[in-house]
DNA sequence: GAAAGTAGTTACTCGTTTAATCACAAAAGA
DNA sequence: TCTTTTGTGATTAAACGAGTAACTACTTTC
């Protein structure tokens, strides 16, 4: 309940603003300006619930940003520009700071990222799941193993299989359902892909992933309806649960699967 | 100096963070972890100067976010990802935060948003000034009248001026110098390329446009060699800027200039 | 097995920031 | 000229975040 997933324009708009940095009053009153198209301070601080001296200075923090224009006379008069216009003036000051961001750390990162790490480390989120997963498919050497149970492979992790099979890694995937499986025999034409063995299909529906033997991945999706996904990841050939996931669902041959 | 130039790489991380949207203990966690690869609470608290206690609110910050993993044992353990991924995984945020707040603006943005403006709008700093150029060159039909003291045009500008002339606008430009001037005309071999005017390339660098005879832009650039630019534009053949602006640099032949 | 130290969580204080109100001078309209 | 509106600045109040401290649980060591 915290993420809304429809709620009206207004709202929506103003708390993106937020988050982009604006104090709520500049975000309220660029809103205000965006619907209105232009306006005095007294038309903004009614329609946005700002108060009227302060449009002023929200108005300021909008030019400073490039946001809003001004009419010199008596009453000022804002204008907001449109919507097309701010999304580029906004994604120009992001990814400048991005690679500023970038250049820095690259700077600061260690020369020796040693990747034998120790123990089991757990990640939180969908996406932040996908992304490591992107990772590992991308260290790929050899083979790698990805089953869900779900039908799905989003776009990006296609991408990260098929660039992973450019380079003559051997693929093993599990789709949930038959269709599923013809859908990824289709897009991996040199893949083994093998009906779920036991137990998986019935999870709710999460990750395994298992890439040349060393690297494990498993994930399992939170209760409720929610797009929670824990999961948690190792490294090295040593380690317990690499050793278990992989004794599991590695060494199995293609043929039949364990009673 | 509100923008250091070059500051060490990681206050410029850290300051960047913050601006993503950080609390400063966990921009400072991720740039500690960042430099040491992993470490406990205790080393991101000796070597980030965030107390120890608090730690462990930072990385939780971070791993919602997707930046940072956790070793769940005693004392835990914490990884920060790489840079490159930690960019993308940010670039990827803002772009789904955009999408949605373009979305939001465009579902509330007036109908008519009536382009005929009155009186003289004022607009700040170089990018804002860029933007509203590039708009104007982009709703351009016929005629495009666009004089730069200095020499250079950016990539955006030469971009949207081209643009406009593949659709068959006619473009008057005057670069400052001899060389400049070379160059326009190299760019753009329809346009008809006049060296400055009176008086204009004396002032210090500013530009000024006229698009279809109906919309004016002036700017001038603050003194000092601070990059501020201010800009007034405005729209309308019976607008009293842009009547005069016309008639000094529009309607003289580009056969002479004027006494 | 007891003591000492370390790890992790939680509650609380303090200060800075930011929202909101108010008081006032300048300008515009009647 | 008087009244209303506009713009600026100062002032107050609330909220948020940084920093500290207290406390429990777990490890280690003797």
């Amino acid at each position: 309940m915290s993420n809304d997933p429809l709620q009206d324009p207004e709202s929506e708009a103003i708390e993106q603003l937020e988050r982009f940095g604006l104090s709520t009053y500049a975000a309220r009153t660029f809103v205000a300006l965006a619907s209105l198209g232009s306006g005095t301070a007294r038309d903004v601080s009614q329609v946005a619930e700002v108060p009227r001296t302060r449009v002023y200075g929200a108005v300021e923090e909008l030019q400073d940003r490039g946001l809003v224009d001004t009419l010199q006379s008596s009453p000022k008069q804002f204008w907001a520009i449109s919507s097309e216009t701010a999304g580029r003036t906004l994604k120009r000051e992001f990814e400048h700071r991005l690679d500023v961001l970038r250049t820095a750390l690259t700077e600061l990162e260690p020369t020796d990222r040693q990747s034998e790490q120790r123990g089991v480390w757990t990640v939180d989120g969908q996406p932040a799941v996908t992304e490591r997963l992107l990772e590992f498919f991308d260290g790929a050497e050899e083979r790698i193993v990805y089953l869900t149970a779900g039908d799905s492979l989003s776009a990006e992790l296609v991408e990260g299989l098929q660039g992973a099979a450019a380079r003559g890694v051997s693929l093993r995937l599990t789709g949930g359902s038959t269709a599923g499986q013809e859908r990824l025999r289709s897009q991996f034409p040199d893949a083994t892909v093998t009906e779920p063995t036991w137990g998986w299909s019935e999870t709710r529906a999460g990750r395994l992933m298992i890439v040349d033997g060393r690297k494990v991945l498993v994930s399992i999706v939170g209760e409720g309806g929610d797009a929670s996904e824990t999961a948690i990841w190792s490294e090295g050939s040593s380690n317990s649960l690499v050793a278990v996931v992989k004794a599991i669902f590695d060494g199995v041959p293609e043929s039949d699967s364990p009673e």
